[in-house]
DNA sequence: GACTTCCTCCGACAGATGTAGTAGTATCTC
DNA sequence: GAGATACTACTACATCTGTCGGAGGAAGTC
């Protein structure tokens, strides 16, 4: 039981990175970025992944040409969205806090990203005072 | 393939949670805390979930008292440590950066938490001044 | 038009995980 | 010591995920 959104496996989000990163892919493309990065996998392997992330709503396909063509309907930001909320919630029952403490102690930031950061949390800051 | 870190299920880091929470327990207490939150399993499978996690070392146990008693042997931040790095090199190919922020942006951080942050971030930016 | 090639559909199977039952054994209670 | 109770070990099974193979249909080739 439980109303377990399906999660998206390993194997199921290599693919959509490549659909991030590629926009529109039929399966053979996504197959022959797999082996450019060394991943053998099969034909049909691929054309599964891509099935189900289609059955659960992630990817949507059109076929106008000869082969189906893929596109993510998922964004990577709402992908990292989700799993940082499970994250939150699994590990500190839905206190981001820690995490976010935790994360920016143990993360090697750059200079740029910690300005950002400071930024952004001044930002908080305001609006939480009044 | 895959140096997978840590696997590790929803219930058995449900179980987890619980030995972080309290140390040294028997299968019953973990049962009992369950079912405090209204969390309906059958005995035997939180023995299984304990028993699962021995088995990968997350756990330990030892049976001075007539039941075995279970100790976490990995610790909250670790985990939250392994699936932070696995979140960042599977979405931004290792950039926690991005990441940091989005989490920062999009959860609902207390004025002490941004406190905390905004000390965390005044020390970094310090750091990488000198 | 016969062959080869490529694509899609369907089914299959193994491993991990969540869940639990049964059988056997140890402990407690009279 | 007999009966009730609690614990452990073993087995089982469903679902999800990763991985493919084969059948059958569409396209290109000579």
């Amino acid at each position: 039981m439980g109303a377990k959104q399906y999660e998206i496996g390993d194997a199921e989000l290599e693919i959509l990175k490549i659909l991030w990163d590629s926009g529109a892919v039929t399966v053979r493309d996504v197959l022959g970025r797999l082996h450019e990065v060394g991943r053998r996998v099969a034909y049909t392997t691929v054309q599964t992944l891509l099935t189900r992330l289609e059955q659960k709503g992630y990817v949507r396909s059109d076929k106008s040409d000869f082969a189906f063509v893929y596109r993510a309907k998922l964004t990577r930001n709402r992908v990292t969205q989700s799993r940082l909320k499970t994250l939150v919630r699994e590990l500190y029952d839905g206190a981001a806090g820690p995490l976010v403490l935790q994360l920016v102690r143990s993360e090697q930031l750059t200079a740029d990203e910690i300005g950002e950061l400071q930024k952004l949390v001044d930002r908080l800051d305001g609006e939480s005072d009044g």
